[in-house]
DNA sequence: AGCTCTTATGAATCATTGA
DNA sequence: GTCAATGATTCATAAGAGC
């Protein structure tokens, strides 16, 4: 049986209730400077890094030292130039004592349309890697994806009827295929990933798809784990990592956010979106080809 | 009849002598943290921001007011962290009177293969723009992209029969949903350049492929105006820009470089590379979608 | 069910207006 | 002057309707 549970207030304080190095993976989106004004006072931008600095001091603290961080974020423009808060956070996190591992793009394909005349639209996110030490914890085998020949190739060329046949014969026959093809075809994944965000779904409002916490829940986590988000939102992060029985923490300041996650899990299942596990995977394995 | 210049030396010291506000694009791969030691003595992370600050200065003073410098590099990893010397110099650039515009993101699709225990393989590099001004020119018209729904769905559609019986009827019920059609089909792109690395050329051994320099240039100059690559290598950039027409400049401290530049320069046209400027341009309008 | 076509919308950015 | 709020711009996706 896995936990889950949602915590309402400011993860500043939450966090400071928690033990010592006992989250698996931490992965959050903060709010972006000068968005959400009412609830965190409007933060600005040349305020922004001093304001993260206290909470990313605790999210250190109650990491594994195995464990790892990841923060979606990007920088927004002022005054015609890409504010420079996200660079300062980086370079400030290491003097506590981070480790900046990786940064990876999250390539969103179907990003805010808008023209302007001296800047095209931004297609793209940071998903920064953080840990507390050069051992931790990555489960590469867990994410592999279909090679560019497989998936351009063979799925081509296979017929209509075959792939209706395969739809009603789930586990034999060109189900066995596929797998065979899987296992001389896969390979790593690279530090880019493309994803839409979900803009459809009217229940949660996400900032990121679930395919992007399943991703790293999967490469950075075993069953049973804890993973925490500390600005929780709609409950994205926790929704798939239940799914993935993992436990799961979330802190939201916003008694909106908190109240309309309480109410989905306490929802019956067949209420909530029609998504499975099997689907969503699938996605995720094929969106690097899409 | 546009110019190409190539000039072997520092340029940290050969960019002294050009005139202040001359060039309307500068774009440019500096060697890497670490790399070609013969040359610059193995510039160590550590060293780089120090290194490189005294040549921005001079690429600010020589660019237009109006102009775009475009920095590709992408930081190594030392320690089992990446380096913050990028973080660092974009930091100091601004403090020297450098806008930060814009990051975008080269997702190199055929990256260098390899397997590490605690990383993926590395598919993006950074093409940081600066500025002098918020007034830069751009010619965002000059690199629109089909749009996806007409590229991918729409125009396959269309059999050959229908296209013929559109261009016949002009103005009336099939015509008319084409030419929506069409009005829709081009649109700007992003922030994210999506360009495979080219590795099949021996006889350059660029770092990026010619499709990117070409896709700045348009975007960022026109014909006769003057280009600047301070770490020419091979000379990619001369070679686009003159090919578009663009008067150029390049300075390579390695004579190695430098004099297989010349040859190539001297050498008939029919002995270079056989890729027309029409090919070219095709396979950057669809690279996107490739 | 499987198509095709329509429609709503999303951590955006800039110029303009008003305080 | 600065600062905040509003409107205009615009495209890849998914859901929904229609055949």
């Amino acid at each position: 049986m896995v936990l889950q549970q949602a915590i309402l207030g400011d993860c500043a304080q939450e966090l400071k209730k928690l033990g010592d190095d006992s989250i698996s993976l931490i992965i959050t989106s903060p709010p972006y400077a000068d968005q959400r004004r009412r609830t965190y006072g409007g933060i600005h931008p040349d305020d922004y890094v001093a304001w993260f600095l206290p909470i990313s001091e605790q999210l250190l603290r109650v990491l594994s030292p195995t464990g790892t961080f990841i923060l979606n974020i990007k920088e927004r423009v002022l005054g015609g130039e890409r504010h420079t808060y996200v660079l300062e956070m980086i370079l400030e996190m290491r003097k506590q004592g981070w480790l900046w591992t990786e940064e990876f793009v999250w390539h969103k394909k179907n990003c805010y349309p808008g023209k302007w005349p001296n800047r095209f639209r931004d297609a793209w996110e940071r998903l920064i890697q953080f840990n507390k030490s050069r051992r931790f914890k990555m489960f590469q085998d867990l994410v592999m994806v279909p090679t560019g020949g497989w998936a351009k190739t063979r799925l081509k060329k296979l017929s209509e009827t075959d792939k209706r046949r395969d739809e009603s014969k789930v586990g034999s026959g060109f189900g066995k295929n596929i797998s065979n093809w899987l296992s001389r075809t896969m390979a790593y994944p690279t530090n880019v990933l493309h994803m839409a965000t979900e803009c459809g779904n009217k229940n949660h409002s996400a900032v990121f798809p679930e395919a992007l916490p399943e991703w790293f829940i999967k490469l950075f986590t075993k069953e049973n784990d804890w993973v925490l988000d500390p600005f929780m939102g709609s409950g994205t992060v926790l929704r798939v990592a239940h799914r993935m029985n993992r436990n799961s923490l979330g802190i939201e300041i916003q008694p909106d956010y908190y109240r309309q996650f309480m109410r989905d899990m306490a929802a019956p299942v067949h209420e909530r979106p029609p998504k499975s596990q099997e689907t969503r995977s699938r996605e995720t394995i094929f969106a690097r080809h899409s």
